[in-house]
DNA sequence: GAGCCTCTCCCCCGCTCGGGGGAGGTCCGT
DNA sequence: ACGGACCTCCCCCGAGCGGGGGAGAGGCTC
């Protein structure tokens, strides 16, 4: 059975692109539309949805809020995919303590858009590495290491062989290094390099390497 | 003026190897050879070359001791870049203590080779990222950061420009999102990257970001 | 035994990346 | 006035990378 998303924008544009790229993919239904968090309840109720792809910004009732009302109304709750136009938006980790499972930027290729839903669907989280250190920066400063990050890599469930493969990357190897490494193919390092990059939400082994600081998955110095 | 340089390595055929890659370049002459670092003295003398490619594991006199040498007794000494087989040898950080200036890997691409002797020719250090973590680990491991890496940084001069465009790359952000941040073309941030990449001895921009995580220019958590 | 996960390897494809060149502009210090 | 950084942009080109599929072998649990 398909994903099935509801669609939270008060840009009607917004919406009709998210349709678009979401209704492109045969595992993914887009079962309704709202221009506002005040819609939400009752739709979600009614539509009972896998996954709510939502704007933070919204005129009546925005993102952080709807995201409340409906994990805490809604029994068995859908998955929440907070959206925004900014990577910096303050809003954006506070919907995050609200529940939300993950966010995407609204200028995220097609592919990472369907990549996002289809991993909150799955019960995954993710956030988008380019954001990690904002988040870390307001989530509380304390401690070593970053807690979004941690997070992302600790429900990202890595296997022990992507685990390594990241470690190595984090060391600065190709994946034909991995691969001498590790006395495997680069097809399968490209295997698990995949893996690693989809679990984390990273766009490239870059943005992998960085969640691996950021998270103190490999201790710098 | 070519950059003269000075090969000292047991095996013949990693001396061929070094000349047919470097003499390809017609900016760089190998001067002279020597098969063991007892030998090396008397040549520097002689030939006075801009660089010394060493290897450290030689039958008479390894390659520290020869470092040492050279730079106890020369004035004006060559650079010293030294060569190994190993990126984990111990030998390395105790040559790179030594005085060398940089030092690089047998199984490096030629262009890495020719690239690792016009920096270290020009004055700048060089240490491959995947040996960085490495080197720290034996450098000494009381403060933050790691020394090594802070020296790769420092000695690489980075321009303002540059700096700026290597916290985006520590950001996750691809050439393209540079541009637009920075409002410049890509093709300008291509210059920058590689202008990057070539100061710290990094082969691509995930290296670079090891490097900026490792030397604490950018700060994890 | 069926299902599931993990690890392994394969294909095709498009794109970004990085190397190696060059070139014009400004600003600054000598 | 000249050289020298620095920033900007351009070309060509090859290789590595990443997406999107698939597929088989072994091991696990139910």
């Amino acid at each position: 059975m398909p994903v099935t998303v509801l669609l939270v924008d008060d840009e009607p544009l917004v919406r009709a692109g998210l349709r678009a790229v979401l209704e492109a993919q045969p595992d993914i239904e887009v079962v309704g539309e709202a221009a506002d968090g005040a819609a939400v309840i009752p739709l979600v109720r009614r539509l009972r949805p896998d996954v709510v792809a939502m704007d933070v910004r919204m005129p009546l009732m925005d993102g952080i809020e709807a995201t409340r009302a409906v994990l805490r109304t809604v029994p068995e709750p859908p998955k929440i995919l907070v959206i925004t136009t900014f990577e910096n938006d303050e809003y954006v980790y506070e919907a995050l303590r609200a529940g939300a499972d993950g966010f995407l930027l609204k200028r995220a290729r097609p592919a990472e858009i369907v990549h996002a839903v289809r991993l909150v669907a799955e019960g995954e989280s993710l956030l988008f590495p380019a954001s990690v250190r904002r988040l870390a920066a307001e989530y509380g400063g304390e401690g070593g290491g970053n807690r979004a990050a941690r997070a992302v890599l600790e429900r990202a469930r890595l296997t022990e062989r992507e685990a390594e493969v990241l470690r190595l990357m984090a060391r600065g190897l190709s994946n034909a290094e991995i691969a001498a490494r590790l006395l495997v193919g680069t097809e399968t390092v490209k295997s698990h390099v995949s893996a690693v990059l989809a679990k984390l939400g990273a766009r490239d082994r870059t943005q992998a390497v960085i969640v691996a600081y950021e998270s103190g998955f490999v201790a710098p110095g």
